[in-house]
DNA sequence: CGTCAGTGACTACATGTGTAGTTTCATCGA
DNA sequence: TCGATGAAACTACACATGTAGTCACTGACG
């Protein structure tokens, strides 16, 4: 079970994932560009993202150097699994279904999942 | 912007959007044949979801009956929208893909999905 | 008529989350 | 060497959430 990560977590893993290692200021330079925290917010998100042994530390010197543990790709499977899970009962289909129902598939969506999917059956 | 439902608040909701309105007894007696709660944690979220307007109620003698407010459709767009947007940044496509990926995907699945953009298309 | 069972209302309480402020400690530059 | 700076650590605090206990009322039943 991987552990939660919030929503606020979230938008600084995303940093993360994106380039790391990282010192505290660094991300909090760049989440400050998408959410209008304080350094002391991001800090603490960090400390908590740690104290989870979601991100690692390393010292550099005087100060400390974060790194993701957690993978991008897997963060993100386990949690559209427990989202299809619990209000889709599993099933991929009645999601896409739903988007596609209320217009949020774009021609250029449908297209491309349907070359997925192509790419799949091989 | 439709009001936040909480896990708990979600499985309750369920049983509402499948038969209404119901005495909070008999949302209860559904809900405990899932969870393991007890009689007053379900109305503690029944009361709270009235609070919030996502249910009704209407009394009944000296009871009350509860009916969803909110349609489990609109839900579950709404939801689904707000999860893709976050994780994906509005793109299906990653979702699928990622379900994809992680064996999530059946056969019959991908069948089905196929079956129903050929569907949109038209 | 008095009591009990069922029901809604109110209260509780630990933990998680969003959002920071304050303290302390080390280091770099004058 | 000494103070300013910057970084981590610690503290704070309100609101949400999961999970429930207790109180008060009312109608049914004996």
């Amino acid at each position: 079970m991987t552990e939660r990560i919030s929503d606020a977590e979230h938008a600084v893993m995303e940093v993360l994932w994106k380039r790391a290692p990282l010192t505290a200021t660094e991300v909090a330079d760049q989440v400050v560009q998408e959410k209008d925290w304080s350094l002391q917010t991001v800090k603490t998100l960090l400390s908590r993202l740690a104290a989870k042994a979601v991100v690692g530390t390393e010292r550099d010197g005087r100060r400390f150097l974060y790194s993701p543990l957690v993978e991008r790709d897997a963060y993100l499977t386990g949690v559209s699994r427990n989202f299809v899970d619990r209000l889709f009962g599993g099933k991929v289909m009645p999601l896409v279904a739903h988007l596609a129902e209320a217009d949020e598939l774009s021609a250029e969506d449908i297209r491309e999942i349907e070359e997925l999917l192509r790419e799949l059956k091989k």
